[in-house]
DNA sequence: TATGAATGAGGGTTCATTCAT
DNA sequence: TATGAATGAACCCTCATTCAT
């Protein structure tokens, strides 16, 4: 199986980006439309979806393409991973207002918080892979850890 | 001044790619040791150790090769640009554990939180350069927020 | 019946090419023999040979193969449609002596003649394909009168 | 001097094709444009318009981009190649009418002529380079012969 | 005999780098 | 020191051909 194969499959470098980047988006936006669905409280279902982001994003083939450069696609392409990150902002937001209305958490910018999460996970990865010092479960409890309790003492 | 002139300077683009991280990390890593050896609060030399590497990443011309990918420099500048990040993951900890003396922060890993604060910078930096939602203080600011006080309701 | 299944009839795209030659050429080599031995005048036989150029040309399949390039033949298959060609042009000189002996045309040179009848028709192929103007008789017959009355008025 | 090096002045194979066409078409245009503005008469014209696509087909470097492959162009090149071949056939038949109308020639379809003009010389060049059997003055005669004046005995 | 997938070679294109000026 | 042109390697992609089924 060589790389040029794949041309079979896709019709430009571009198309292969772009299905990485379907794949690995779907399947996180999938346990997070799961997720939101649940009882549990809000503070559980965000500590699920970051574990499921971790597992992406370390553990997957394509997990790093859900951090696809925008330059690199098609304006077609380009706005449906734009309407792609719009979904899974919009499921952020809702466990985030769900967890403010509860007053588990306070108010929160779910666009940032999104960002922020996935290029944390990915440059993790990165170090990660290099070094790797630990499981991507342990990595994913602390990073859990930090952005929910931040580092603020009790 | 054209591309190809840089060779009058470097050897090669991976010498570029060790310079720009130099230039970026250097900015970064003189403040953190000032910042380090202030009286103030361990929060508030957190904050600005934010807030700097917010500047840097967004606002300065190499900001982002503080994140240069390991696998393309040569085993020297690897190990150089190792030694940098240990510095600084160094400073950051002097921060953390000064927190943790006095009970401001709770224990966390310094290694894992610098580079998840570089990753979501970086990250917030692609989308902010994309689609401009405000200035790079108010960024600061909130991921400060995030990072510091987590989502955690009062 | 998908192209690759081609090469359990062929060894290779060159014998593809030259198979499209051969069985192009032979319909119209047919023909000509044919037309040769007809008693009908030089004329006639001319016009008779060219409107069978253009319908295989235009109409048949491999019509275009006729103008295969050397270049892409082996030295074998080179030599054996340099000599299919040798044979046309011998048919059509037969033709044209005819003609000329009873004075009907003037003295002309086969091989010239010959290669401007197929590319003239040839490249009329792709312009007729592409902007579709009027059926292969038609073009047959304009054509056949520009080669045999010229331009010149009467 | 690569191949690889012509992608510094153009951006695409297409590009090169496209530019080919321009400049072989350009110095033929020219030339038609001189002259159909000259005094000579309709036949003369003919003939120095013939002799100067057999020279530029036969002798010039990229003479047979004249005869570019239309499926091969953008939609917007494609449409500068017929636009540019209209303007061809249009200085043709401007000769053609003048002939005519003096009685030299008998009607013809200019766009007809036209490219089986350019398809046989083009056909003719690839023999003639092949077996070099002349100089293009030579062919450009003879053809000229046959295209003005015809088979037909006097 | 036919099909879909695989392979290697080669053409098209970019990019890091160098050279001549 | 700067520029435009040149080079070779490497990447993207296609295509002729083969293989497994």
């Amino acid at each position: 199986m060589k790389k040029g194969n794949l041309y079979y499959y896709f019709r430009s470098k571009e198309e292969i980006l772009f299905a990485c980047h379907e794949y690995s988006h779907d399947r996180l936006q999938e346990l997070l439309d799961q997720t939101v669905r649940t009882t549990a409280s809000a503070e559980a279902k965000l500590r699920k979806l970051i574990r499921a982001a971790v597992h992406v994003i370390l553990d997957e083939l394509y997990g790093t393409a859900l951090l696809v450069d925008l330059e690199a696609l098609t304006p077609a392409h380009r706005r449906a991973v734009i309407h792609r990150r719009d979904r899974f902002d919009h499921g952020l937001r809702l466990i985030l207002e769900e967890g403010i209305a509860t007053g588990a958490f306070r108010p929160a910018d779910p666009k940032l918080l999104g960002f922020a999460m996935l290029g944390a996970i990915n440059w993790i990865a990165r170090w990660f892979n290099a070094a790797g010092p630990s499981t991507s479960d342990e990595v994913a409890t602390h990073f859990a850890d930090y952005l929910i309790g931040g580092l603020r003492g009790l």
